[in-house]
DNA sequence: GACTGCCAGTTGTATGGACAAGTTCGGACG
DNA sequence: CGTCCGAACTTGTCCATACAACTGGCAGTC
């Protein structure tokens, strides 16, 4: 497109530049050209070696210098892939130093995190969910702040108990946006994950604002869950919104506070990765 | 505001490129060479914009060429600042598609997540905390293990009581590593931040990773917080790293459940963003 | 009118060069 | 022996360029 005159370079020489070189002998698996860029594939590389322990944390990472040469790529790349490790926290390093192995972070994918099917399926245990009760009722006020419509107004409402392996974990009380609800009211609800019948039916989440903190659980919870009357559990109050931003649906959580916790990892350099973590040892 | 010849047309003049303008004439605010590298300033501006509501979520941002010459300087410093935002889900966009804003995300800094003493001043009220109890005891295991020492090892034990102007918040009961428990042991504890003091110390906190659950308050911790026995808290673990990832402190942080929060801002593109919460409200 | 194909604009990827700023380490010097 | 200084190395920042891949709109065609 638009080109200047070369600007302070005096050598017009070029000699079989490094960059030659590489094209002909394409180092150390990378495959050049293909689906994946190579600025991934070294990261998903490192992120391997980190994960299968052929790096342990506190270890240095070579050199910017010495991974182009090992990776036979320019130094820009070599810092595209290792911004991506510093960002979800599996490098760290400042400048003067290689970057140090800092451990490897298992993020849970967004759709886990939403999606207690999915979540509870990624465990290898088998997820369930038995309808409490669904219906059409008007909206509270916290219920019309949260989905952005006037109180008072017919909102679909679901209360479910959702069990792994047929034992109780947690109870689901979700309002849903009425665009959403009318959808949902022709979903079989016995057992499969909402999220997914949705997806196929175009309605995609994109992102979620949780609040967890910790109630004593009512006579109902307690029924449900089978434990006494006043056992902790850990509230997340959820909203998750489409890509637009419109509200989707708005959702109170209660786990069992002994089976379930939330995991965050954080760095001064301000990526956190959330997990929700599930305790073999149970009760 | 800047104008650089017409890059389209004709002119092979060349001498004053547009780096040699730029030299002369910084545009719009930015200080170059300043402490604030390029690329943050520019990101910082991007972000104000879009917390001051003069960027809207779903408004398309300028193309990365426009930006540049708004802010006279190269694509690849435009891009890191853009890299930034999207990393923390203030953008979003596609390859062939300018960024669209997603809205802000009011990000808590690392130092206040883990900090009391920060966080409850950023709020603009008084911290401060009682030393319930400060002795070296062994290790029992789950102490031992966080730490990696071996167990019995005498550890400096620290419980406090902390307040925001004076009303009671949490319990907070740490296990220092013996490096940083010496240290402690010569800090006066009664009100300041015990990180704060460290860190002019040279101990520095640069991860953390914290586990979220609810437990019924033991008579101690009721007593302490003047609560009923068996009131849900909030139960937060923290286990806290240097740069090196050597382990710092082991933590168990309880709440009041009516009166703090976490949330979790989370974006399919994978950006978390995680804060403490206090609620006005009370109990 | 609907579809196709092309083109300009835009972002993603990759390279190369230059300088600034920080770390580390060893040797000279007191 | 300890301290200071500087050279070598390493990362952070910034620039310029080139090409590939994708989007959106316009013109031409059926």
């Amino acid at each position: 497109m638009d080109k200047f005159g070369r600007i302070g370079a005096i050598s017009a020489v070029s000699p079989p530049t490094s960059a030659e070189a590489r094209r002909h002998r394409p180092p150390l698996g990378l495959t050049r050209g293909g689906p994946l860029p190579l600025h991934l594939q070294i990261s998903e590389e490192l992120r391997r070696q980190v994960s299968a322990g052929e790096l342990h944390p506190g270890d240095l990472l070579p050199s910017e210098g010495g991974l182009m040469e090992r990776f036979g790529v320019s130094r820009g790349t070599i810092r595209q892939a290792l911004a991506a490790l510093r960002g979800d926290g599996t490098i760290a390093g400042s400048r003067g130093r290689p970057p140090v192995v800092r451990g490897p972070r298992l993020a849970q994918p967004f759709s886990e995190l939403l999606s207690f099917s999915a979540w509870i399926s990624s465990l290898g245990m088998r997820p369930t969910g038995v309808v409490i009760e669904f219906a059409r009722r008007p909206a509270d006020r916290e219920t019309a702040e949260a989905l952005v419509i006037r109180l008072g107004a017919p909102v679909h409402h679901l209360v479910r108990l959702r069990c792994a392996d047929d034992e109780p974990l947690m109870i689901e009380r979700t309002a849903f946006a009425p665009r959403v609800g009318e959808l949902v009211a022709t979903i079989d609800l016995a057992n499969q994950s909402i999220y997914e019948q949705l997806g196929r039916r175009g309605i995609v989440f994109d992102s979620a604002r949780q609040l967890i903190d910790a109630v004593a659980s009512t006579s109902q919870d307690a029924k449900l869950l089978h434990v006494p009357a006043r056992t902790p559990l850990l509230r997340v109050r959820r909203n998750a919104f489409s890509p637009t931003g419109e509200p989707l649906e708005w959702s109170e959580d209660r786990y069992l506070a002994d089976r379930i916790a939330f995991t965050i990892d954080n760095t001064a350099s301000d990526a956190s990765v959330v997990r929700r973590l599930g305790r073999e040892g149970g009760r």
